[in-house]
DNA sequence: GTGAAAGCGCTAACAA
DNA sequence: TTGTTAGCGCTTTCAC
């Protein structure tokens, strides 16, 4: 049978009391008294039942953290953050996705209000936004991961959409190139959007407009980025560079540059957001704005630890700082 | 205050043992009690205490899952198809990986150690495997998504490395290709090391033997693909194709061949394994030998839920068969 | 400094 | 069919 706290305590000669004490550190114990119950502790090889404990504490020693999957590559990256980060802090991560869609939401909320952890994080809640605010009204901890802005309850870490797009753009125009294709995102609002716009503010402030012809719908697909470039030279587009939301949209208007016979970076520089994947083996390598990624999932998740802890949360959301990652795709190398 | 099982109790007027049978079905319980229980539970919003339940019951209803890193594509997508099985089968799941080493080992095996989860899944062991057999020894059901043979106690569930090789051989020779280079792994078993070997055995039986100098080691990054072509082809050697451990490699071979002025498929035909991430956004897209990575994982998570019901596993290992994709870096489209 | 006792919120025998 | 009574294994007052 499991060695419990009983049979330390009888073992160690002491009440079940004073070793918990001892194993917590609360309150004053004989120096001697806890040696010996260390010893015994470690005879018997015991350790606190987890379930135990957190009936007996209130709380359980790990957070929820519900993604919408773990498929797109910059969310494994933030997760991986997350999960380091919740590792060091010493809690546990129960992990939940949306790929289901409301039938995966309701079995989390289920979760949720079975207290099943003691706060929660959230990757892009998007739709489920209002749900989640609902949890945080009801006391639970919440950070988010997002781009978008969420209630007063709960803190936000984010990515530096319009900085990062600007890296772009200055990039672009240092290049001297003056007539950007741009792939903007599904409709509504949505952080490719924000992106785009900057983007072309940018644009626009230097002199240089960009039209509406120039924009083009995409969905962080490939195949939206072949698209794009297909119909833009089958228009007979004017066009030098083309600026993407992510990694995989850029990949795919480099397959269909290549299909239609424009060379990179001579005839056309390719510009992409995100960098989480495989921006350094494409053909060219692509030049990225360069999302750090696991430091924005271990940020939140330090400061979803430190809401635990009590240590206090900042009122407003945060900002990661995005970096420009210059490759081959808009300068070829010497 | 949270409600709890008591209020329920006391408003419906009955005894909290009869709310719990009502709420879990066993046992017998009056239609009309039962009713009026449910009737309560709704009214006061009334869901039982994760915590609590586990403590009584003696169960977790978690499982606990060790995965090397998210941020490798092909973990990645195992863990989706480990989720979305998991959460159908209506358990939690707490996730642990091992990128910090022994630290993260350690702290996830005193979660074992405390009881924390009922089962566990490890995704490719390695070096872990004697600590995890002993966790299995200690009476935790456990489940392994690996390439190498186990212990006898826990269930394994692995693609096909071999049979995946030999569809990526067989395609080759059927388009005459009879010089291939092959991308090994790492030093020591590895499945890159059983993929290489069936690969080769292929194309020895075909009265094509693959000599020493074709053979160029690996370590699934890009690098390592670009390194092999480039050593290649200052050697001189003669090859009309590219057999590669995984995408990621892959990429690096498409990057070099480019490079140094061999087209594809025309000159070299490149196959990969694992098609987990991008291989369809190549130039060109990468013919790659599938492996169903969500399948794997589904499978995995629905032997080691029906070993906590009980139901009982299988006593040997699991096959998932990989299929070949066919893509334009072995077939140029008509 | 330490022990006794009362919970934490539920489940499961055993009676009734 | 239902209630009573013990736990599950720990933490935490409150006395001593």
């Amino acid at each position: 049978m499991r060695v419990t706290i009983a049979h330390v305590a009888l073992r160690a000669g002491v009440s079940k009391a004073t070793v918990s004490r001892v194993l917590n550190g609360k309150g004053e114990t004989d120096a001697a008294t806890a040696a010996r119950v260390r010893r015994v502790v470690k005879e018997l090889g015991y350790v606190p039942s987890a379930r135990a404990v957190s009936l007996a504490r209130g709380r359980t020693g790990v957070v929820g953290v519900l993604a919408p999957a773990l498929t797109r590559p910059w969310i494994a990256q933030v997760m991986q953050g997350v999960v380091d980060s919740m590792e060091s802090s010493g809690h546990g991560l129960m992990l939940f996705t949306r790929t289901r869609g409301d039938d995966s939401f309701r079995r989390f909320a289920g979760q949720v209000d079975a207290n099943a952890f003691d706060g929660l994080l959230v990757i892009e809640p998007e739709e489920t936004l209002p749900a989640v605010d609902r949890m945080a009204a009801a006391g639970l901890p919440v950070v988010l991961i997002s781009d978008r802005p969420a209630g007063p309850r709960m803190p936000v870490v984010a990515s530096g959409n319009r900085s990062g797009a600007r890296q772009a753009a200055e990039h672009l125009l240092a290049l001297g190139r003056h007539r950007p294709l741009v792939l903007g995102g599904p409709d509504g609002y949505d952080c490719a959007t924000e992106r785009v716009a900057s983007f072309t503010d940018v644009f626009a402030e230097a002199g240089f407009p960009v039209s509406a012809e120039a924009h083009f719908p995409g969905d962080y697909t490939g195949e939206s980025g072949r698209v794009a470039v297909s119909r833009a030279d089958a228009d007979g587009a004017q066009f030098d560079a083309v600026f993407c939301h992510n990694d995989l949209s850029a990949s795919g208007v480099l397959q269909m540059l290549e299909h239609v016979g424009r060379s990179v970076p001579e005839d056309v520089a390719v510009v992409c957001f995100d960098d989480a994947g495989h921006t350094a083996l494409t053909a060219p390598p692509l030049t990225a704005v360069h999302r750090p990624l696991r430091d924005i999932g271990a940020e939140a998740a330090r400061i979803l630890a430190s809401a635990l802890a009590g240590t206090g949360v900042p009122d407003k959301s945060i900002e990661i700082a995005t970096d420009l990652v210059v490759r081959d795709s808009t300068v070829r190398p010497a």
